[in-house]
DNA sequence: GCGACGATGTGACAGACGCAACATCGACAA
DNA sequence: TTGTCGATGTTGCGTCTGTCACATCGTCGC
């Protein structure tokens, strides 16, 4: 009955059992299939989403039509929380990566919840200042790291959070195109295929369709810096 | 007694009067003088600020010593706040760009506030909410903007923020010199330099030391999408 | 006034990277 | 099998922009 992934989200930290019941009660499931649109940026939304199996983009585009992804997001991650807080419009594009299995929470449910659980309001701070944090860093990255760096930094992130440690090295499913995983680090597609390649060469890692093989998370943490 | 600026910032909105003094007396003025420093990125800290008179950038720098400015605030804007949501030590370095005045407030009185106000608690939501989807936009505009484009939005979002409007034009003085400008916008001095030249030799602007006076914001405007 | 120093203006040059242009490859439908 | 299509490799060219190098200028202390 209950989730456990659904249950881990911060939505659910510092609230009661019983409180976490009915919550979760009040959230309904949602498949999508890859590719298939959530949302569109510039959409009115008052949904807030809890991603239960499966990954999503969330992405930005520009005027001339290209695009940049945001985050990655995987199970138990959360998102769609800041048309909430910031009331106005989607800012930005959410796209199943994967076939997709999310619990969705209205805003009309969210408002009552966060003024009556101060440990809802605070789990929501924590996520949105960490988030806040990352962001800046990206920032950061953007502006101090050539391509093949913010490549690498990516790829070490994707294996942190979706790595299958092997006995050959660190299996990164990450369901990414290239053309997507450039989006990510804001590069073109040829340019992180060449980054790519020449980590292969050097023995770094092996790429596999929409994912990568990591032997030497060492060399690319070294890269990334 | 009270402080006007102080009161409209974030931090009161939906406090009783009666809560509002007590917070604000709860709070320690503090002065600094223009180059001093704030907090060390990296430091540990316990503390939010609110800025009552003048400008501080909020920066980080790289390994090899580069920086890069992650905002500017004026009268009314808080800091300080992401290390106590999110604990940790302070993710930048925070500087006086000019004589400065600011409240502190400790988050040992911050924590209760937080917990006992649910208005308190939605003001600072609204307000990371918020910042996340500036800093996204900062994002969006490193991937798909050339440095000519970041510099009029810089200049823009300024002049929204520091312009006073006169007859010849909306005077911004952002107090800060071409190279936090471009520290800002993450570019090179040069770069930076050049684009503001060929802008005042457009005609849409005149510069002035630590500032600028905009003729034509139309212009910039359309310069920066 | 004079020297020192930080801020500003400009040019030359090289490197990183976007873009266009193809070739290859695998999956899938006809 | 054959054709189509999306994803992936790989190359050459043009350009943006960072770096270096230097000139100018204003402010400040002496």
């Amino acid at each position: 009955m209950t989730d456990p992934v659904l249950r881990q989200a911060p939505l659910f930290t510092g609230l009661e059992e019983q409180a976490a019941d009915i919550l979760e009660k009040s959230m309904t499931p949602l498949s999508l299939r890859r590719g298939d649109i959530l949302f569109n940026e510039g959409d009115i939304g008052n949904q807030l989403y809890v991603v239960t199996d499966g990954k999503v983009k969330l992405g930005r585009s520009s005027v001339d039509g290209r695009e940049n992804l945001l985050a990655l997001l995987g199970p138990g991650q959360m998102f769609g929380e800041l048309s909430f807080f910031d009331p106005g419009p989607r800012s930005a594009t959410a796209t199943a990566v994967t076939d997709l299995e999310l619990a969705a929470l209205g805003h009309d449910v969210l408002g009552p919840l966060v003024e009556d659980h101060t440990g809802v309001a605070l789990a929501f701070l924590h996520q949105l200042a960490e988030r806040l944090r990352r962001t800046n860093e990206v920032v950061g990255d953007l502006v101090f790291s050539d391509v093949p760096g913010r490549v690498a930094k990516a790829l070490i992130d994707l294996a942190e959070r979706f790595g299958r440690t092997a006995d050959d090295g660190v299996h990164v499913s990450h369901d990414l195109t290239q053309e997507e995983l450039a989006q990510l680090v804001g590069a073109s597609r040829e340019t992180v295929n060449k980054a790519l390649a020449d980590f292969a060469s050097r023995g770094w890692l092996r790429l596999e369709p929409r994912g990568v093989v990591v032997y030497d998370l060492e060399r690319l943490q070294r890269r990334a810096r």
